[in-house]
DNA sequence: CTTTTTGCAAACCCTTTGCAAGACA
DNA sequence: TGTCTTGCAAAGGGTTTGCAAAAAG
């Protein structure tokens, strides 16, 4: 059944091209419920869910914390702050054969792997080099 | 501040080294509270926070899932079974430079990363079959 | 006209928190 | 004793769900 191209649905995906770095499902529903008032919360995530399933969006799923969306889709890592939370892009190479790696000392058939990085982004490095110069 | 020997951080040590396959905090705290119905689950909770931080247990973040605690401590990834959620260990090599890999591409200073595989566990593989002879 | 989507609100899961009472060192 | 830890219950963040009304094909 291929998804009715709903009023909604075209609106979710404008806002996802619009707006910029991995916003989360929340921060989509904020900008659109902001332009369209009749936009619902569930809307958004059921869209957000049913677009990354098709592979219109990418989902970046996030240790502990909300999902993000993306409307980038080809294959790319992402780091996050662990200071501020902020998410970039990671342009590094794709491992190759990781997930052969993984099923060959594993009785599981692999579908697929996530790798995440966690740093500090140069706002907070910045930050930490103040604090420093005060504590000094 | 190094952590009291209470009651309470002996029996959720001696649950996790009992529990077997990567228990929740939740599963850890039922496991617990049936034997120590006057252990809270905020107890639980915080003390599994802290022993992650001080080494003493490893914690397995899990997408979309509750995280999930592990008496082992050394390196090694985790694999979740995409229909049944169980996790297991995947004993594949650690990845050697990767965060150096990330750091070249990026203004970030990299602290870790988060390697988790998904896949198919021999149950329901079986299971899958089974469908499949029962549809045919 | 049939089936999918929507919007709302309530429910859900997992986890953290405020605070007074209790336990450790 | 002074401080850390506990237990409870309530709140919190993020997401999903049941259902009737509305919209797509």
């Amino acid at each position: 059944m291929p998804a009715r191209n709903t009023v909604q649905r075209q609106i979710i995906i404008d806002a996802l091209r619009t707006l910029a770095n991995h916003p989360t499902a929340d921060e989509v529903y904020e900008a659109v419920h902001a332009e369209h008032p009749g936009v619902g919360r569930a809307t958004v995530y059921r869209t957000l869910a049913r677009l990354s399933d098709e592979g219109v969006v990418g989902r970046v799923r996030i240790n502990n914390g909300a999902d993000r969306f993306d409307h980038q889709t080809f294959a790319h890592y992402h780091v996050r702050c662990v200071c501020c939370g902020r998410v970039d892009d990671v342009m590094a190479p794709v491992l190759q054969g990781i997930d052969e790696a993984a099923a060959a000392v594993s009785e599981y058939r692999i579908v697929g792997y996530t790798l995440q990085f966690d740093g500090v982004c140069p706002a907070c490095q910045a930050a930490e080099k103040n604090d420093e110069a005060l504590t000094a």
